[in-house]
DNA sequence: CTGTTAGCGCTTTCAA
DNA sequence: TTGAAAGCGCTAACAG
C-alpha cells in the first residue's frame, strides 16, 4: 500500500539485483534482454523469470545515457486545446507507442520564442521532434535540425522532412459547390497570419473563385477564434458576401453565433463552410466543412521519424495528404438579391 | 543547414565540451548550473557565456541518472482527444514547464490493460505520474504508486493524493434553474458506467431531483458519445421527460441533434443541460451547462504531485474543484402539457 | 572557490 | 557462452 501522502514505498529493481540474486554478471542480464542470442538458452529463461517475478523493467534512462537512443521523441504543438491538434496528438502518441516509443509533449502558445525554448530544451532527451505548424522561420528549423531529426508539420520547407494537411482539394470542392448554389460573392475568414495553413487557403480559394468568377472579400479573424470569427460578421455582412469559408471550424462557429445575433439565418441568408472537420459532426448544427486528415498527419510525422531516428529513411520526404468537402447543414442556395 | 533526410550533422555540446574551452574542471561547468552560489560570479558569467554561444543544454537524462530525479512526469489519460481532457494536459504541461519539468503523454483508449502497461513502461523514466480518470481497480492503483508518487485526477482514492472535478454544486443549480422554469420530469443520459464523474453526477442528481420533488429518469448514452447521446432521445421522448442533463457536452450535442431530427425545439420543447463547459462557448448554439474547472485540475494535479516529488507534501490529499451553472441558450420554461 | 574521484544503470568491447 | 572493465553526461562528496 502506498503511503498516506502518496510517496512510494518500493523500489524499482535493477539489473544489478537480478544479476546478484542469479549470481551471474550484469552483463549477462543485460544481454538477456537484449541480445539474447549470445546467450545459452536456459540462462536467458533464467534471467526472464526472475525479472518477471521482481517486476523489473528496463529503465529507458539510464539506457540512454549508453546507447544515445532515448526511446523518447517529443511533440510540440501551438495549442494543445485547438480541436484540431488532439486528433493529431493521439495518433501520434499511439503510433509512437506501437514502436515503443514515448511522447514527450509540449504547448508553444502560439509563440516562436517558447516554441524554440521548449525544442532547446528538449533535444538532448529526445531522439527527435516533430513540430506541428511551427512558428519559427525557416533558418531557426534548420539550426534546430542540425542537432536532431526533426519533422514538420504544416510547415513547407524545402530540405525538411514534412507531412501537410493540403486543403487545395477541399476547398476547390466547397467552392464549386458554392457556385453550384448559385453564390456570386465569398467571404474568406483568414486565421493566423504567419501561418502556413492560412497562406494555403488563401491561395487555393483565390484560384477557384478565378476559375467560377465569383467575387471574393477576405477578413481576418482577430484572433483565429470564437470570438475572432464572430467579431468579423459585421464588416461580413456589409461587404455583400453570400457565403463564408472560415479559417477553421472554431472560426466558422464564432461566425455562425455573430450571424444569429444579427439575426441572420443560417443557411437560408448565409452560407457557412468550416475547415478541419475536428467537431463539426459532434456539435449541432452540422457544420459543412472540409475535412482535413490530421490523425493520419500525425501518424505519418512519427513514422517518418522514426525512420529517420532508425535510419531507415531516403530523400525529400514531403507528404501532401488530400482533403475533400463534406455537406452538412450550413451550406443552401445564394438568397434572390 | 540539415542534411536532405532530415538528419543531424551537428553534436548537442556537453559539460566536458565547455570545461574543456575554458580550460576548468567538469565540476565547476555543473556548478555554474546547479549550484552557482558556490562559484565566483565571473566563473559562473563565463560558463553561461560560454554555454550561451554553444547552444548548451543540461542533459537532463544524465543528470537523472546521477540525481535519481528525471525532470519528467507522466500523464496519463483516457482519451486525449475527448474535449474535457485537452485543457487539462495544457495547463499541466504549463505548469510542469515553470518548474522545469518535462510532460510524458499517454493514452490509454479507456482500456485498463493499456493504462497498466503504459505506467510500467513510464515509470523508470519520471519522478512521478499524474492518472486522469483511471480505469484501474485501487489495488492495482495502490500497487503502481508503491514505486512513483501518482496523483490521481477525478478517481476517489482515499490515501492517495488526488483532485476532483465536483460536478455536485453545478448539477444542485442546473436543477434548481429547470425546477423554476417548471420542469418537473428530468432526464439523466448518464456516461461511461464505471467512471467515478458518471457516479457522482448520478448521486448529486438524484438528491437534488427529490430535493425539488421532481422525477428522473435516467438513461446510458452507449458509449458515451456524440453518437450514444443521439441514440438515447427516442427513449427520453418516450419518458415524457421536459429536460435533460447531460453526462457531458459531446453527449449534450448528440441528444441535441437528435432532437431536432425528430422535430423537437430546444429550449421551447425540451431544455438540454450539458457538463464540463469544454466547447459549449465556442460552438451554436450556445449550451446551458456546468463549468467544471478541468484546466485547474490539471494545474494542481501537477502542482501536488511535484510538491510530492520535492518531498514538499504533507497528509491526505483531496483537492474538491467545485462547479457552477452557466445558463445560456438550450434551457428555457417547460413546455405546458 | 575549484579540482578530483566515484558512481547513477545500462550497454558494449575485449578477454577468457 | 560468460565475465571484467570502461564509459555515456552528469552530480556529489571530499579534498585542497
Amino acid at each position: 500500500m502506498a503511503s498516506p501522502d502518496g510517496s512510494p514505498t518500493a523500489a524499482v529493481p535493477t539489473i544489478s539485483v537480478i544479476a546478484k540474486e542469479l549470481g551471474v554478471s550484469r552483463s549477462t542480464v543485460s544481454r538477456a534482454f537484449t541480445r539474447p542470442d549470445l546467450l545459452k538458452p536456459e540462462t536467458v529463461e533464467k534471467v526472464l523469470a526472475k525479472a518477471q517475478t521482481l517486476g523489473y523493467v528496463p529503465n529507458k534512462v539510464a539506457r540512454a545515457l549508453s546507447t544515445g537512443q532515448n526511446g523518447v521523441i517529443a511533440l510540440i504543438v501551438p495549442d494543445i486545446a485547438n480541436p484540431f491538434f488532439p486528433p493529431l496528438i493521439r495518433a501520434a502518441q499511439v503510433d509512437a507507442d506501437r514502436q515503443d516509443f514515448c511522447v514527450l509533449l509540449g504547448d508553444s502558445a502560439e509563440n516562436p520564442a517558447q516554441e524554440s525554448r521548449l525544442i532547446t530544451r528538449f533535444t538532448p532527451q529526445v531522439d527527435g521532434l516533430v513540430l506541428a505548424a511551427s512558428r519559427l522561420d525557416d533558418a531557426a528549423l534548420a539550426e534546430h535540425a542540425r542537432r536532431r531529426p526533426v519533422v514538420l508539420i504544416n510547415r513547407d520547407v524545402p530540405g525538411m522532412p514534412r507531412v501537410l494537411t493540403d486543403s487545395h482539394t477541399g476547398f476547390m470542392q466547397a467552392i464549386a459547390h458554392l457556385a453550384e448554389l448559385g453564390h456570386e460573392h465569398l467571404a474568406y475568414v483568414g486565421g493566423p497570419p504567419g501561418a502556413w495553413s492560412d497562406h494555403q487557403r488563401r491561395r487555393g480559394i483565390a484560384a477557384a473563385r478565378t476559375d467560377h468568377g465569383m467575387t471574393l472579400t477576405t477578413f481576418q479573424a482577430e484572433p483565429a477564434t470564437y470570438d475572432g470569427g464572430k467579431a468579423t460578421v459585421e464588416a461580413i455582412l456589409a461587404s455583400g458576401a453570400t457565403a463564408v469559408l472560415a479559417y477553421d471550424d472554431v472560426v466558422a462557429h464564432g461566425v455562425l453565433a455573430g450571424l444569429t445575433e444579427h439575426g441572420v439565418r443560417v443557411p437560408e441568408d448565409m452560407s457557412v463552410v468550416g475547415c478541419d472537420d475536428v467537431f463539426a459532426a459532434t456539435t449541432y448544427p452540422p457544420l459543412t466543412t472540409i475535412s482535413l486528415r490530421c490523425a493520419e498527419a500525425g501518424e505519418i510525422a512519427v513514422s517518418v521519424l522514426l525512420d529517420l531516428v532508425a535510419g531507415r529513411s531516403v530523400g525529400d520526404v514531403r507528404h501532401s495528404l488530400d482533403s475533400h468537402l463534406i455537406v452538412r447543414a450550413t451550406t443552401g442556395p445564394a438568397p434572390r438579391a
